[in-house]
DNA sequence: GACATTATGGCAGTCGCTGACATTCGGCAA
DNA sequence: TTGCCGAATGTCAGCGACTGCCATAATGTC
């Protein structure tokens, strides 16, 4: 049935799973692939499910096996984008300042984005492309916002961790985190609106980042009048 | 939160609105009344619009013709709320350090909400089972996350006017909001969380975001380890 | 009281999503 | 190879959110 065009039986980790395995993340890349170009093309909410199972040449019914909702396989990128950059963070030295090692994985996890060659979803490109779409899609926005939300927990608790508190007792790992998916929310809608800012390669997003985290200091300090 | 809606009736402001004003506000009061209740006692995913327009007598036509989607019935007050947490917040003098501003904004909306007696929609009670629906319901939170990032543009675009700062160039402004926003959400989330902490009133919540507020430095501020 | 305006209801239809059941396919051993 | 088991897929029926369309009823105005 799937006929597919993704290469992923390249992928030597591939040689050793069985055959089924291997079909069934080629699908599920397949549906993505699909997905994506489909929203980019005709925009989200003008792309059914129906016409993505069918691009991809498998049922609907399949299509929801895969991912719970529309709005995962358009976010599906992303998440695993997060997951790395969690990865990042935990690999951070313990001596390092809480806020520092948050600066420094995001900057690792974009950059090794960069690293990568091909143009398929994952390149800094298509990061881009995906992070329009969802900024102007508000169902996409909605979905991601909550996912964000959910992975705040989860720096929250890595940073309690690496600092030795009790993250129910504390409140600065759950602010900090806040504080930082503020940062890095505010960083994605400035790249995505100056569109004049894009560099090839991840440094364009990077350099954006650095903007923000620099100013995050004077933001809150008093006043900002001379 | 907003000096209510419940009492629409007895506003003088609308002796002068016509019959067909009053009957329309009468209507989605009712509805945003009856969706709550019926969220609260069945849950927002096994309560339908059907349901919701049948308890008020109307067809689920006109149910979508007064919300857009069945969130926004949930959300309704919250938006109130909110509302009227941007007016206070314009009414701080301008001398105010911006920070200082929004806190005393939102104890204020705070403080007007407990004035309120009436244990309708709008009381702190109703606001917290709100809150707690909100925060349990994935859906519910991804638009009420949406809602608020929307708001935060208001607010950066507030602030920078009052600094007298140009939001497209200066990025402090949208950062301060972003953070606030992420210290009211983490408060909100407190606040549902222990159940404990709940006196009568707005006290209880006041007093949380206090908490929060002044951990906020903290926890900015470099290493935690003494 | 006649008329324009506006709110409402009813209906048909699309789309997202789910449960149930039958079918096919990959993995594994006889 | 053959045959079996379990996993993956397809099909179908159905619910619920949401929309466009047109008819009808209520309201405001002259």
């Amino acid at each position: 049935m799937a006929a597919q065009l993704a290469e992923a039986t390249t992928d030597p980790a591939c040689r050793v799973l069985g055959l089924r395995e291997r079909k069934k993340r080629r699908t599920r890349d397949s549906l993505v692939e699909a997905a994506h170009r489909l929203f980019l093309v005709h925009g989200y909410g003008r792309t059914t499910v129906d016409e993505i199972a069918a691009a991809v040449d498998v049922s609907q019914r399949t299509f929801f096996r895969y991912f719970e909702n529309k709005e995962q396989v358009a976010l599906a990128v992303m998440a695993d984008a997060e997951g790395f950059f969690i990865e990042c963070l935990r690999r951070r030295p313990a001596e390092e300042e809480p806020l520092t090692a948050m600066r420094a994985a995001i900057t690792e996890s974009w950059r090794s984005l960069g690293s990568v060659e091909h143009a398929g979803p994952g390149s800094v490109t298509a990061a881009l492309e995906l992070l329009e779409l969802i900024e102007s899609t508000p169902t996409l926005l909605a979905a991601h916002l909550r996912h964000t939300a959910e992975q705040e927990r989860q720096i929250a608790a890595i940073l309690a961790e690496r600092e030795g508190l009790d993250p129910a007792t504390d409140l600065r790992p759950r602010l900090l985190a806040a504080v930082f998916g503020a940062v890095v929310r505010l960083s994605h809608l400035s790249w995505t609106t100056d569109a004049a800012a894009h560099q090839v390669g991840p440094d364009g997003m990077i350099a954006t980042l650095e903007r923000h985290f620099d100013q995050l200091g004077p933001a809150l300090s008093g006043s900002w009048r001379p």
